[in-house]
RNA sequence: GCCGGGAUGGCGGAAUUGGCAGACGCGCUGGACUUAGGAUCCAGUGCCCUAAAGGCGUGCAGGUUCAAGUCCUGUUCCCGGCACCA
């Protein structure tokens, strides 16, 4: 640093970011296995506050500082409060980007991915964040990745893991298989700008749906999670009630169309009936009828480009008669059989009833063709003849045979009770949730832990033999076929039964199945007998689960839908107890710049080692916590960060340059030893604590604790009783001194430890106790009540803090400025309302 | 179309229970100190009005109330999710 000349001595001594944060760091880098270390058998309650574990791409972002810092004011503040902590650290460090650099850079995955861990972990380190790293989960390598081979021969054993050929989702950029909720918008969730295609191939599927009631039903114990993502998984999971009934094709007894229908009550309605033009039957249809065929076609196209663009919901609706009909099971009546682009082969059966004359769509569609419309539902009351399409629950029905009269909600139950009585249905529940798509064609994963055997067919790998190791050296290339087809050693095993040549399953796992279940290995990291000790994971889960989760709302349905489900599996195989995985769900906004998201191409990106290396770590973090509440977006300001730093260094001359040392003070002072002006500052200091107490209690508006902090300095700076020597003086200065650095640390641990320890203090600053504020000295003793006149502003006056209704309205009447107003007019009425406001009413 | 969130000075935001709108910070203006200032300190800063006085002001239009950013009705726009879901 550069020599700086200067008359005052105490410039010499400025707030130096790099030298104090460097001088820490080195301290803690020294204990790191233990400083952050959760308790092994703690009297205190436990506390889990867990971040998401990032993808390890290179380098921390923005949003992982701000994502870290809200968390880990969160543990400090815990810590504090007598709890005992546990806030571990991982990596999600399987995924396709290292195969990307393997083949870009010719660097292998392994190398690549454990030195970007590295590098983010000093990154994370040199941010000053509190995690207990004698628990760090790495996922790509083989103790952790055995678990998961481990857990799917179990999910197998149960039946939740099953093979199966299917149309799936296919990324070519990826060129791997996704699940459902890896396709966003019709398009891969790597690559926004690429379309997912259509695949037939066999795949390994994990049986999600075995849950779906389970998993809709328990988003109503979450009440910690944010509306959003509760709205968001129910949607996903899309249960909707219903009846399948089956229409036998005419004239061909065994062929039967099943639809599934919402609205059994409108069948006597049904004029038509449509199909999917991917349905099976009308492959038959089309086998000799070249012009039915070419339509078909022409829907599919259609769909597919619509489903591609992302408004499959606004192509017009059109169909095709085949000729065929088929009979309404209820009353034998004969209806034709089309086929329509706006039916859905991947919802319900792919064939519905159309009732045009009781549902949007049906109705469009038979208007466009002249197909029937009968009215079989009318209102409870009043006008039968009104408007269709009458969509309306709240109805009776009419033209429905022995069930004339019911209920609309009567008659679905009755009339799906019949159709079963009779054979021809019955009700039933449809979800929108699939299975999960869980093979990938690529290398970077889990190993799937199965064996083709000519003989034995499909045949798993005997627990004995976990791990099935990830080869190093694999050939990398993103066309056609897994990796690790490509390796003989791997490919070539052994049937376990029968002792004959097997060939090993050569796609990995999705990388989810990492996430899922991460948190629990925390509670246990090292244990190489099982994924983790079940009396370990229910000390930190409790019954409720992590007590605090904070990441980005983007996982809201991918991740923390999958580790629901692998909770409630575990739950059931009897290794833990809790039904959910997370009480309290925080989602933070994102970190954005000139109003657009941090993006390479725009050239607005804001690194992290950039503003450690001008500002300093405690400045970008309370910086990320002040500029925004953490729920909302934040727009990252230098300048903003450049006020933090500025508040900081003030901080540090209150402190550091006029500190009063432990040992050198009497502790004791009275209120009454402090003057008008030590009063107004204490009653401040206490308000201050008040402030911040509550903001972590929940609230969260880390915004508003930043800025009561800053109120609070505002306020002590340049007050003359902090110049003082005499002692109650003193003991009052070292109060706010030691106040104002507890309530630091959670925000800006690198400064508060050196200012603790400039204050001459020996006790660990992690675990000194929170200030309590006394509600008594946080009391105002006099207080403005503004006087309105009319609901109008027009003067203030001072009252007694427990001045009487009597006291602030004769106070108020006797103010220059009211008497003027209300001179000569009538007072028809004085609301006062103690301690806040009074309003005269005249005319 | 359905669901969730939002709209407050030049900017980020505050107002926890219907009770002084604009805390705190950024930016800007003026001043002090200084060889210098992109350091520090002091003062000012919603808009209109020469100042005082006053008036206006929380997306828009109404309403309830002594009193509305906050409650009610309607409406516009923005962000996010889902979507021919039968």
């Amino acid at each position: 640093m550069q020599e700086v000349q200067s008359r005052d001595p105490r410039e010499e001594d400025r707030y130096d970011a790099q030298r104090i944060e460097a001088k820490w760091h080195e301290r803690w880098q020294q204990q790191e296995n233990s400083l952050y270390a959760a308790e092994a058998n703690s009297s205190k309650p436990k506390y889990y506050v867990l971040e998401m574990l990032p993808y390890p791409s290179g380098a921390l972002h923005m949003g992982h500082v701000r994502n870290y810092s809200i968390g880990d004011a969160l543990a400090r503040y815990m810590w504090m409060n007598g709890y005992n902590v546990l806030h571990p650290m991982g990596w999600d460090s399987f995924g396709l980007p290292a195969e990307n650099a393997a083949i870009s850079n010719n660097t292998p995955p392994r190398e690549w991915t454990l030195r970007n861990i590295a590098n983010m972990k000093r990154q994370m380190k040199r941010l000053g964040f509190a995690y207990d790293w004698s628990r760090e989960v790495t996922t790509c390598l083989p103790d952790y990745y055995r678990w998961n081979q481990w857990f799917f021969l179990k999910l197998y054993e149960k039946g939740l893991a099953y093979r199966k050929k299917s149309k799936v989702n296919w990324c070519p950029k990826c060129a791997t298989v996704l699940a459902n909720e890896q396709v966003v918008g019709g398009c891969c969730w790597r690559h926004e700008d690429t379309l997912v295609e259509q695949r037939e191939l066999e795949q390994w599927f994990l049986r999600t749906t075995h849950y779906a009631d389970e998993l809709l039903r328990d988003l109503e114990k979450l009440d910690g999670w944010p509306e959003k993502v509760r709205t968001m998984q129910r949607n996903w999971i899309g249960r909707s009630e219903g009846a399948m009934v089956d229409f036998k094709l005419d004239g061909a007894a065994d062929s039967v169309i099943t639809v599934f229908t919402t609205r059994v009550d409108t069948i006597y309605g049904a004029t038509s009936i449509q199909l999917a033009p991917q349905h099976p039957l009308v492959k038959d249809f089309t086998a000799k009828d070249a012009e039915l065929r070419a339509q078909v076609d022409g829907m599919i196209a259609e769909q597919r480009k619509a489903k591609e663009r992302g408004d499959l919901g606004e192509i017009e609706k059109h169909g095709v008669n085949t000729g065929r009909y088929a009979i309404n099971p209820y009353n034998g009546e004969k209806i034709p059989v089309w086929v329509a682009n706006y039916i859905l082969m991947d919802y319900g059966t792919g064939a519905i009833m159309s009732v045009p004359a009781h549902d949007d769509r049906d109705f469009e569609f038979a208007k466009k063709y002249g197909i029937e419309i009968r009215q079989v539902i009318v209102p409870l009351q009043g006008d039968a003849a009104q408007e269709l399409p009458f969509t309306a629950h709240g109805g009776k029905l009419t033209n429905s045979g022995l069930f004339d009269g019911l209920a609309c909600d009567d008659a679905i139950k009755k009339m799906a009770a019949y159709a079963e009585k009779n054979g021809f249905g019955k009700a039933t529940v449809t979800f929108r949730l699939k299975d999960w798509g869980f093979s990938r064609q690529r290398y970077w994963g889990t190993p799937i832990p199965m064996l083709y055997c000519e003989k034995d067919g499909i045949v798993p790998v005997a627990e004995k033999d976990l791990p099935v190791i990830l080869p190093d050296n694999v050939d990398i290339t993103l066309t056609g076929g897994s990796p690790l087809g490509r390796v003989p050693e791997f490919v070539n095993a052994t049937c376990p039964k029968c002792g004959g040549p097997a060939r090993r399953e050569t796609d990995t796992m999705d990388t989810f199945v990492d996430s899922s279940w991460y948190f629990y290995r925390y509670t246990d990291a090292n244990n190489n007998k099982a994924p983790f000790d079940s009396a370990k994971a229910s000390y930190w889960f409790g019954d409720r689960g992590i007590d605090q989760y904070i990441g980005g709302v983007e996982h809201a349905i991918l991740h923390l839908i999958y580790s629901r489900f692998w909770t409630k599996f575990m739950r059931d195989m009897g290794l833990i107890k809790n039904d959910e995985p997370v009480e309290r769900l925080f989602t933070q906004g994102m970190v954005i710049k000139d109003g657009a998201k941090m993006s390479k191409s725009l050239g607005n990106v804001v690194s992290p080692d950039d503003m450690v290396a001008r500002y300093g770590a405690d400045s970008a973090r309370m910086y990320s916590l002040f500029a925004a509440p953490p729920d909302r977006d934040l727009d990252w300001q230098d300048s903003g960060v450049e006020g933090v730093a500025r508040f900081l260094a003030r901080v540090y001359r209150f402190i550091a340059q006029n500190p009063v040392k432990a040992g050198t003070y009497s502790a004791e002072y009275s209120p009454n030893d402090l003057g008008p002006e030590g009063k107004k500052i204490q009653r401040k200091m206490h308000q201050t604590i008040w402030r911040i107490t509550e903001d972590f209690k929940g609230r969260w508006h880390f915004n508003t604790s930043v800025a009561a902090l800053m109120e609070l300095l505002n306020e002590c700076i340049g007050a003359p009783i902090f110049t003082s020597q005499e002692g109650p003086a003193m003991a009052f200065r070292a109060d706010v001194q030691r106040k104002f650095v507890l309530m630091l640390q959670p925000f800006v641990p690198y400064l508060a430890y050196e200012l603790w320890e400039r204050l001459g203090e020996q006790e660990s600053l992690l675990k000194a106790a929170w200030p309590t504020y006394d509600p008594a000295l946080a009391k105002e003793e006099e207080i403005e009540i503004p006087v309105q006149v009319n609901g109008k502003l027009r003067s203030l006056v001072v009252v007694p803090a427990e001045a009487t209704q009597d006291t602030i309205q004769e106070r108020a009447l006797a103010d220059e400025k009211i008497k003027a107003l209300i001179e000569g007019k009538q007072i028809i009425k004085v609301i006062v309302v103690p301690a806040k406001l009074i309003n005269i009413v005249v005319r």
